[in-house]
DNA sequence: TTTGCAATCACCCTTTCGGGTGATTAGACA
DNA sequence: TGTCTAATCACCCGAAAGGGTGATTGCAAA
């Protein structure tokens, strides 16, 4: 209507007003970009949108340290509202755990309010290409968070033989026995001898439990 | 001994002999930078540990597709004998699965090998200093993957009812329906019939995959 | 008010699990 | 060479799980 290719659809939650003004009127200035409508404060957003079913954005700028409900407990409220979204995250000094527990809220980038108009401009203009921006030390520290969560080395020496954790994997799976037994072409009786064993060395009693520490990272 | 402020060790394993050798001398060229010994294979390099208990490197860069033991398959054994070791993946292509893996597994970084030699030396600049380098599109990889992680919401729908939820709970835990049952202080009967509704609910036919779902947190 | 559904319980029957015991073979290691 | 262990297989037996059908109660939404 406005523009010939669809510009995408920015909205902005902040609640400093000079900030919301400045960054929504740059990124206006931009033909690809359309800045609809800007909000201080989750409440008033997610009640816009309560009372207009046909509102809509691409992209949300949205601000880490809001008064009241606060931008990351926000973020839910949001997705489960706005189809598609993808928010990227205002803060005002990069900190490390509120950045992690946002993008673990479901935002998918952040960039700092010191940085520069440009930047921010180039911040959106990759996750509308459908990337993330990221620095090297949230890169990190994000990585480092994967690793603990699925490696956690050599707590309690809990590994297993090759063939223990094949069976193990394929226990995760929901297959019996006897599709185990088919799909390695060896014996029920063997696929049992092993799940015993594994059990054993796992210190569980069932499938269940040995489950749950496969999944939970906690073997091998 | 070699240089007054103590240069960052680095070690690689790729099996092509031409990257190997223009990517570490280029390398070597830095003051800030000691390449020590460089190998083809995880075999040589595991090999190489093994028998020299004082080895020791602070960044290695690895081949992701190396012959015999890929790169992946070997990040485990090598942060199990080079301690405090931060991993770079060479990768061929930006191959997003295999870079998530590889960073699940317990590398830090990555880098295309088709990037230029300035660019490798800022990124393993990068990993020197605590950060990792990432590129946008990998970036949203890994947040997506963190979002399906914890969030998981409404794809199909897989909402239980809060008496499911507290049955799969137990499941999860390795009770038997008989121990849920008491706990609840309801019959056998009836806890089979809340995971028979559960199942369906969650189109699963076993305890296993209900609760590997729910581990997953592709539950409620 | 009727319809819908969550929660509760029961009975039937088959398959799958889990524990125990014991045996063989091949490779590793001392 | 003897020992050890992983992997393979077998049989017994009771417990647990899974599928189906059917029934009652009570609440909430249409």
């Amino acid at each position: 209507m406005m523009h010939s290719n669809n510009p995408t659809i920015i909205s902005m939650i902040e609640d400093m007003t000079d900030i919301r003004e400045n960054v929504s009127k740059y990124i206006a200035l931009h033909d690809e970009f359309e800045v609809t409508q800007t909000f201080e404060s989750i409440e008033s957003f997610i009640h816009h949108v309560d009372v207009s079913p046909k509102f809509h954005c691409d992209i949300l700028l949205l601000d880490v340290g809001l008064p009241g409900k606060s931008g990351i407990e926000g973020i839910p409220d949001i997705l489960t509202r706005v189809n598609g979204v993808d928010i990227i995250m205002l803060t005002t000094y990069e900190e490390e755990e509120v950045i992690l527990k946002s993008i673990c809220a479901g935002a998918c980038s952040y960039i700092s309010k010191k940085s520069s108009l440009t930047q921010i401009v180039d911040a959106v203009r990759i996750v509308k290409m459908g990337g993330s921006y990221m620095s090297p030390s949230i890169a990190r520290e994000i990585v480092s968070y994967l690793k603990v969560e699925k490696i956690a080395k050599t707590p309690t020496e809990n590994s297993l033989t090759d063939r223990q954790n094949e069976i193990l994997r394929s226990l995760a799976e929901g297959k019996t026995y006897k599709m185990i037994s088919k799909e390695l072409f060896i014996s029920v009786e063997t696929v049992r001898t092993h799940v015993k064993k594994l059990y054993k060395h796992l210190q569980v009693k069932n499938k269940a439990e040995a489950i749950s520490m496969y999944l939970q990272g906690k073997v091998k």
